[in-house]
DNA sequence: GTCATGTGTAAGCACCGATTACATGGAAAT
DNA sequence: ATTTCCATGTAATCGGTGCTTACACATGAC
């Protein structure tokens, strides 16, 4: 009897194991949470040995911060693009749409957004893409408030505060989100994002002057 | 030679193995946060075999879960207290008190609200006095705010909302902290918990019907 | 056609959580 | 006082993990 598989031309060599593995990775932090991702399940499902993954990435957390890298980008990209609806001369309204976008996106893509918060599985110091990205996002916010604060239509005086009670309110409510708190109240997903949502409008309203 | 450390009377049993470990692993959480912890590693430091933990805890997750038991307990009565503090007729102060409570606990034992907000290392449904203690948390909370609906004091008319989104802050804030998102502003440790104080006393005072 | 390079395999390291069979020693029962 | 029993330890082992090294091969440049 012949060898079934031998390593012929036509498999031998993947042909784009990086993205491959990118991919089975997402997948099986979908199935089980990002603590499920390991490189040998990964490596196994896109039917490649073992040590093949660290031909392209250096340890694990060099593949998860590929992942982040990728997400961190199209989740700026949705944030930036809400923000571009907004009138110019609305900040206040600005700073509303970077916070539902931001929120949008991490209640419609938890596995990703669980990926990026978490802090141990991702070199966040060693990728320039990442600290970029996650800047312009930041800038997106503080600029809308600092200009808020220039025509006087922030009720606080203290900028620094105020940003800082923006981030934690739209960063608590995503990560209650995906840490599962809503299912102490009543919420059940559908609901969440227009619970999430309607929480952060009535607040950013309180924030304002009127 | 004579064996140097056989496993003689004096010290064949430990005599508080179970709580040596919590300590043991406690320690490796400071030192290397919760992903750190392994089992065999804190057998080791208290000076037993690998397999001994487990006569006491059945696996990995019980220890965590044993940990976060004990924390959780220290930080409710550190919130109970500090909402006994308030006149009883301040509802809003109460709430008030609650969110700072909070927030000081988790920014001063920050290793063990670490290890109480990682929902992947604890039994959460397996532990009774878990979820007894944070239903208890929970509800100093929601009863202040209630109350303070009841008496008029609260500036939204949607209560759920209002326990969300004050929920959301003291949570983003705590998590912020421990995720070192301060770094990101200029916040340096000190001034970090009176900071995240500040905020969250502007916020209580701009939900209450002033 | 030859060869260098990129990309895979195979084997193996140290560590991990967890299980099993066995050893031990202290306390209770007689 | 002796025996018995059981909680609590050890030793060995299993499958899984991240990661490294030595080697094989397929392919593109020359």
């Amino acid at each position: 009897m012949p060898d079934p598989s031998p390593p012929t031309s036509a498999n031998y060599h993947h042909g784009n194991l990086r993205e491959a593995l990118i991919k089975a990775a997402v997948q099986l932090a979908e199935e089980g949470g990002p603590e499920n991702v390991s490189v040998r399940e990964a490596a196994k499902r896109v039917g490649v040995s073992p040590g093949a993954p660290f031909r392209h990435f250096a340890s694990k957390t060099a593949l998860m911060t590929a992942i982040a890298e990728e997400a961190t980008s199209r989740f700026l990209a949705e944030i930036a693009s809400a923000v571009r609806e907004v009138a110019v001369d609305d900040p206040m309204g600005r700073f509303a749409a970077v916070g539902v976008a931001y929120l949008r996106w991490a209640i419609r893509n938890p596995t990703h957004f669980q990926i990026i918060s978490n802090r141990s599985l991702i070199d966040w110091d060693g990728s320039a893409s990442l600290q970029r990205d996650n800047a312009a996002i930041r800038a997106l916010m503080e600029e809308a408030l600092t200009e808020a604060q220039r025509r006087g239509l922030l009720a606080s005086n203290d900028l620094a505060e105020a940003q800082i009670a923006g981030r934690a309110l739209v960063y608590g409510l995503a990560r209650m989100h995906i840490d599962g708190h809503f299912a102490q109240w009543r919420v059940d997903g559908e609901t969440a994002e227009r619970t999430a949502q309607n929480v952060l409008k009535h607040f950013t309203t309180l924030m304002g002057n009127r």
